[in-house]
RNA sequence: UGGCCCAUGGUGUAACUGGCAACACGUCUGGUUUUGGUCCAGAAGAGUCUAGGUUCGAGCCCUAGUGGGCCAACCA
């Protein structure tokens, strides 16, 4: 496998080098991405997806897709299809397809040896009764009144329970470990529960479901998975995984004879969105959406349907890192990637959103020219097209002003601007309704300087490129722009309920005008609308109607321009000459390890005798006493931390003191190399 | 009155295990351009949460503090 060798580890990458270093066998490597079959995937668990698969293709080992479907009552197979799915279109390919609920024998076997043992026990109380236990994070738990049971009570009671002679509620296994321990996890945390519930896979074979605990790491275990990698929330889960770990090795370690190993890296969080499955589970059942797809949902089937690529989003991911720390990534990086990928991939077309008519009056009326225009000028290979060019056609709104500054490169009255693939036109008048509204623009346009036909006319520069499209000719689409769904940066921290920081203007629908090559569009058919952004055809498009999504906009500097304030002040670096300084010491340091080692104690002492005096020479005068006291050079950089709160004229002192220092200590160590 | 984790430009990640803090996005300049896109060239912006300590030398090691996160579901 081609490891990019020059591009620094992360560390988890560290930690599977580290283990291949002490002897791990690489073929013994193996991961597995886990999701609960409980809802859609959404680009926070394209980092996880990255990162296992990622490191599946980077040491060429197998990682499997393991549906961690433990609970019922809330999982669904639509889900599983979903994420299988998703998964495949991001183009990774998994070794097996596993689910948690296969290993329900081998749990239940697993647990029955745990009781023997004395290792777990039946609890028959409340959850409020067990909650009280328990204890908090700060205060110990007590031991509950059926923690000694023994094992043949246990033992009676849990088949009983697996045979659905209880009722939900009524009674758990526990694992016994010890009620007044630290971690809250292991205060005899519950290996399995009553659910009189049909499951998805199993039916209705079992009724005692395990939970996540007594079933994640004994998963990894079946599966012989080496690293386990989960976000930072289940780093508390560790001891507990370790625990159980060890517990089932002991019973299976000559059909298992390797031990996972789970590790934590921080979730990824995008900035005005959510990323929880419940609360995206809320906008689905809210209506706030259309639906998991919805383009503006951080769903994967959501960035889908907005036009975004699995290579933009696996760019994405590769280029936020891995790392233990809380982060909020801004949504302009994922905005780029798509961009970066796009601009190479996307054919461009020419689509009037909002739309004015001018009239070219010096073209004749019922003639139709078709123009050349290049594809992609990106891709070579993307060919060109015609674009049917007539009297009337329609432009942006924004392209014309009436009067403008030369700041405007765009259309306005008695100046010239370039129809892109087409003629130079210039404005002469404009037609208004009775309220003053423009109705029509009044042009003439260049017959010599059509684009691409090498007269002098057609190589003239104007300012502005303007797209364009014919009335007669153009066909009327649905354009549907998103925006944020929240207006709030972090709508997941705050108190209030996410909701209220909904965006209400996050869809826009409006109809626009195309040129006619569209004809044989399908869903999902990305384009670049000239000078707009990035459009992809949706799912929703007719016969009749084509319905365009807006996967992003391009990178927009008079935009920019036009809201800008003002920049901020520059102010350069106060500390500059003490950092050099600090760094001349440092580089006399580094010389001195080149010494051979008997003259690096004699020379490190007259080193710091050295910058030790030069400061006490120049500095002395301006610092007194604090300077004094001091023998060492530490006494140095006290002084030079002084001087950030002094005196004017330090600047000079301490280039003086550079000056010095490096051409005494230089001259000491070139004589003491020497000798 | 606990345990665990984390702290580097605006954002995200680096820093060869101690040697002049780098890369990407974003921002700003200039150039090219028939997309105010792309591309090219360049700039500004942090001295690494604070205070001590070890060291010739600390973002990296040690101590204490501060700030943030996680942990008390029969969820995962």
């Amino acid at each position: 496998m081609a490891t990019n060798s020059n591009k620094p580890l992360n560390f988890i990458e560290q930690i599977v080098e580290d283990d291949l270093k002490n002897g791990l066998n690489p073929d013994q490597l193996r991961f597995r991405f886990p999701p609960e079959p409980n809802g859609y995937l959404h680009i926070g668990h394209t980092k996880a997806i990255g990162i296992s698969f990622g490191l599946g293709e980077k040491y060429n080992a197998s990682v499997n897709l393991r549906f961690d479907d433990t609970n019922p009552t809330k999982e669904e197979q639509a889900y599983v299809d979903a994420i299988k799915k998703d998964v495949a279109w991001l183009g990774y390919k998994w070794d097996k397809e596993c689910f948690s609920s296969d290993y329900f024998d081998q749990l239940f076997d697993w647990a029955v040896l745990m009781i023997k043992e004395g290792k777990a026990y039946v609890d028959s109380q409340s959850s409020e009764q067990m909650a009280e236990q328990k204890g908090t994070p700060t205060q110990p738990g007590v031991d509950g009144p059926y923690r000694n049971r023994t094992p043949e009570q246990n033992l009676a009671l849990f088949y009983q329970m697996r045979d659905g002679d209880h009722k939900a509620g009524t009674h758990v296994l526990r694992a016994k470990i010890d009620m007044k321990h630290t971690n809250m996890l292991m205060r005899d945390p519950i290996m399995y529960r009553i659910l009189h519930a049909p499951h998805h896979r199993t039916g209705s074979t079992w009724c005692i479901y395990p939970m996540y605990d007594w079933t994640h790491g004994e998963s990894d275990y079946i599966e012989q998975v080496s690293h386990s990698l989960c976000s930072l929330e289940f780093k508390p889960h560790r001891e507990l995984y370790n625990w159980f770990k060890h517990c089932v090795f002991t019973y299976s370690k000559e059909d298992y004879p390797a031990l996972p190993k789970q590790r934590e890296f921080a979730r990824l969080n995008l900035s005005y969105t959510i990323m929880s499955k419940r609360k995206l589970l809320r906008l689905v059942q809210e209506g706030v959406v259309s639906g998991w797809d919805d383009p503006r949902m951080p769903t994967i089937s959501g960035l889908r349907r907005r036009g975004y690529t699995p290579n933009a989003i696996k760019k994405f991911i590769e280029t936020i890192g891995v790392a233990k720390r809380d982060n909020i990534i801004d949504v302009s990086l994922l905005e780029f990637c798509v961009r970066e990928d796009l601009n190479k991939t996307a054919p461009r077309i020419m689509a009037v959103l909002d739309p004015i008519k001018i009239v070219i009056t010096n073209y004749p009326e019922d003639e139709t020219e078709f123009l050349e225009a290049e594809n992609n000028p990106e891709d070579e290979q993307a060919g060109t097209r015609k674009l049917p060019f007539s009297r009337t056609l329609y432009i942006e709104k924004s392209d014309f002003q009436e009067e403008a500054n030369n700041k405007y490169f765009r259309l306005s009255l008695d100046k010239e601007v370039r129809l892109k693939n087409a003629y130079i036109i210039k404005a002469n008048s404009v037609k208004k309704d009775k309220d003053g509204t423009i109705s029509e623009i009044h042009c003439t346009y260049d017959p010599k300087s059509l684009s691409g036909s090498g007269t002098q006319e057609s190589l003239r520069k104007v300012k502005g490129t303007l797209h364009w499209v014919s009335v007669e000719h153009a066909v009327e689409a649905e354009v549907r722009a998103y925006d944020r769904l929240f207006l709030h940066e972090a709508p997941d921290t705050q108190e209030e309920d996410f909701i209220t920081f909904l965006n209400p203007s996050s869809l826009a629908k409006t109809t626009a005008f195309i040129e006619p090559n569209i004809s044989n569009v399908k869903p999902n058919d990305r384009f670049q609308f000239q000078r707009i952004g990035y459009f992809c055809v949706d799912q929703d498009s007719t016969d009749t109607t084509i319905v365009f999504n807006k996967t992003v906009g391009l990178r927009d500097n008079w935009a920019k321009q036009k809201i800008k304030a003002n920049p901020k002040s520059t102010q350069p670096s106060k500390q500059k000459h003490e950092r050099k300084a600090i760094d001349v010491i440092k580089q006399l340091g580094k010389k001195y390890t080149n010494l051979p080692e008997q003259k690096q104690i004699k020379v490190k002492t007259e080193i710091q005798e050295l910058s030790a005096s030069i400061l006490y020479e120049e500095l002395a005068p301006l610092f007194g006493t604090a300077i004094k006291k001091a023998g060492t050079r530490i006494a140095v950089m006290i002084a030079l931390k002084e001087l950030l709160k002094n005196g004017q004229e330090r600047n000079a002192v301490i280039n003086e003191f550079i000056e010095k220092a490096s051409k005494d200590s230089n001259e000491l160590l070139a004589k003491e190399a020497k000798i």
